[in-house]
DNA sequence: AATGAATGAGCATTCATTCAT
DNA sequence: GATGAATGAATGCTCATTCAT
C-alpha cells in the first residue's frame, strides 16, 4: 500500500493529531523513515494528500462540467461527481470537511493559500456566476458565498448519510437531485406540493 | 477569569490539540493542578466548556421560542439568537463548528451522545416538524436533516462574516434574513426578480 | 546534584553531540522533562553552562587581579587562578578549550558573541596592554592575538598535565611559573643556564 | 571527486557529527552504499581522512627537515611546511585542531593512539631534542611537551589568521618568521628594544 | 563495483497528569 | 482549596548502516 493511502486511512480515522507517523508508517507496511523519504514532515505529508485528492476531484470536475452549456446541468455533473467521490473516499471525506477552516492554523492556511484550493473555488465560483448570467441563481449573492452555500448543504447531506447509512445500502450519488433542490428552490415546498 | 471561560479563550484560538493546560491554567490565573480540581482531564473540560455553552444558546432559544407560534418566526428567534450568540462568543465559534464531527473521535461521540447535544438537536427538529406542519418546509425531508441544513447553512454564513468582516462593522445579526430566505426559498431569484 | 553539575559531569565526558538529555536527567536524579523547566533546550543548557563557569572564572581573575599594579603579578595571577579552577573542574575543561571555535557553529558562535566572553577577552586583553606598557612584553604584537597565544600554552600545559598525570600528584598550579617562563621568555634557554 | 576528499569538504565545514554520510556521498558523487564499500563506518571514515592528511604532512616535514642539520633550520621548515599545509588544506585545518582531545572521545582515542600520531610526535620530539642538545632550546623541558607547546603556539597563530584574514591577502606562511620567535624568545621585548 | 531504497534504533522535546506541601 | 515542581510516556524526526538488485 502507499503512503497516501495509508496516510488517508490513518489521517481520516484518527484525526492529525491522533495518528502518528508510525501509524502510517505501519499501515504502509513501511519503517518510520521511510515515510520521510517521500515527505519531508507529517504536515507536508497531510498537505500533499489533501491536494492529491482535491486535484483527482477538480481533474474529474472541470472534466466533465466542461461538457455542457447549462448551468444546472453543471451545477447537477458537479453534484455527482463530488458525491461519487466522497462515496469512494470516505476517510478523506473527514478530512476534506474540515477545509474550511476548523482545523489548525499552519496547515489550513497553507491549505486554503494552495493553488489548488484558489482553483476548486474559482471554479465553483465560476459555475455559480454562470447560474446568475442564466437567471438560475439570484443575482444579490456573492459567487463564493453562494459556493459556500453549496457546499455546506452538500456537505451536510453527506454527513447525514455517512451517519444513517452505514451499511450503505443506499447509494450518495441518488441525493443529488435532493441537494440541488433544495440549494436552488430552498426548503419551502415547491408550487405544485401547496 | 473563570476556568471554562480562560478554556474558551484557548481552545478558541489554539484549537484543541494546541491548547495545553499550563495555557489553560495561565489564562485563567490559576496553577495548573487547581484545573484538575475542577476538571478530571482535558477532555472533560473540553467537554464541559462545550456542554456549558450549548446550555446557555439552547436555554436562550427555548425561551424566546417559546413565546411564539409561527414556525417561520421561531426560526426567525432560533436564528437570531444563534447569531447573537456567536457574535458575542467568537472564540466559541471555532469549536462549535467542529460539533459536526470533524475533529478528534472520542469526544466528538461523547458530544454527539451527550444529552445536550440531542436535546438540542430535538429542539431545532421540533421545530422543523412544527415548519412541516405549517406547510412552509417540504414535508419529504426528514426533520433531523433539515435541521442539519439549516445549521450548515448558517455555519457557512458564519464563516464567511467572520473572515471577510473581522473589523465587524456589519452586526452578524443582520444575515438571520439572508440565510433564512436562502433555507426556504433557495437561491433561485425570487419571483418578482424573474 | 543540580543540573549544571550533571551537565558539566555529561558533557566533560562525551562531548556535546553525545551526551543525551537524558543521560544530563538521569545524573541528576531527576526526570527527562524536569531538565526542560529550567533550560529551553539542550544547546541553551550548554551555553549556560559555558556562560557560569566562565562567569565564575571571570570574576575569580578581575578580583584577584586589580589588587596588583604589576603586569607580571597580574599575569601569574591570572595563570594561578586559571590553574586552581581548571584542576577544581576537569570536566569543564575539555568543555572549555573548544571555546577557541572548534566545536559546533550555532553554539559556538552563541558563546563566541556573548557579552560575557568578550568581556573575559577584554580582560586578558587588557592585561596585555599594560604587559605592554610597562615594557614587559614586545610592543610588536596585537594584545588580543597575545592573549591567545598565551592561552594556547597554557592550555598545552595544562592538557599535558592532564595526560601525563592522571592520578594528580603533582599540582597544576605550580606548572603557573614554567608557563609564565615560556610565555615571556620563550623555550630558549635563558642567559644565566648559557 | 575522490571520498576523502568530499570528507574533508563536508567534515570541515560541518564538524564530524552534523557532517551526514548522505552528505559526504553526495560530494563524492556516488551513491550512499558506495561509500561503505571503501570504509566501514563514519568513524573508520573520519579517522582514515585524518590519517591520510596527516602522514602526507608527516612525509613532508620528515623529507625537508632530513635535509638539514641544524635544529633552529629544521624548526623553521616544520613550520613552513605545516603552514603551507593549512593554507591548502583549510577545511582540515578545523579538524585537526580537534586532533588535541576535545571532540568525541573513541575517535579521538583512536587517532591519539594511532601508529602515525605517535610518529609525528616523535618526529616533533625528535626535533626538540636536537634543539636541546644545541642548546636553541632550554634543557629543563621534556620534549613532547615542547612539542605541545610549539604546536599550541603555531595553531593560535593560525586560528587567529583564519579569522582575520578570511579574504587571505597574506600568506600564512610569513607567520613562520613570528611563531618561531615567540617560540624561542617569548613574547618579552627583544634585547635591542629594551 | 555500485546503487539507493529501506531500515529502525535513538534522541530532543512536549505536555497531560500527579502529589507533596 | 490551591500550588507548581516533577514526572515520564509519547512522538516527530534523523541518519548510520544494510542489502537486494
Amino acid at each position: 500500500m502507499d503512503i497516501l493511502s495509508a496516510a488517508e486511512h490513518v489521517f481520516g480515522r484518527k484525526g492529525y493529531y491522533k495518528a502518528t507517523m508510525q501509524d502510517i508508517a505501519r499501515q504502509a507496511q513501511y519503517a518510520t523513515g521511510t515515510v520521510y523519504l517521500y515527505f519531508k514532515d507529517k504536515e507536508t505529508l497531510y498537505f500533499s494528500l489533501v491536494e492529491e485528492k482535491m486535484r483527482d476531484l477538480l481533474a474529474l470536475i472541470k472534466e466533465r462540467t466542461a461538457a455542457v452549456r447549462d448551468a444546472q446541468e453543471k451545477l447537477k455533473i458537479y453534484l455527482e461527481e463530488k458525491l461519487d467521490f466522497f462515496e469512494k473516499n470516505q476517510d478523506f471525506f473527514r478530512i476534506f470537511i474540515l477545509e474550511n477552516g476548523a482545523a489548525q492554523a499552519s496547515i489550513d492556511s497553507r491549505i486554503a493559500t494552495s493553488a489548488l484550493a484558489k482553483e476548486y473555488l474559482a471554479c465553483i465560483s465560476e459555475i455559480m456566476r454562470l447560474a446568475q448570467k442564466q437567471k438560475l441563481v439570484r443575482a444579490d449573492m456573492d459567487p463564493s458565498q453562494g459556493a459556500g452555500i453549496f457546499r455546506s448543504i452538500s456537505n451536510a447531506v453527506i454527513m447525514d448519510w455517512l451517519k444513517k447509512n452505514m451499511q450503505q445500502t443506499l447509494s450518495l450519488r441518488q441525493m443529488s437531485r435532493f441537494i440541488l433542490d433544495i440549494f436552488l428552490g430552498g426548503a419551502r415546498p415547491s408550487d405544485e406540493t401547496k
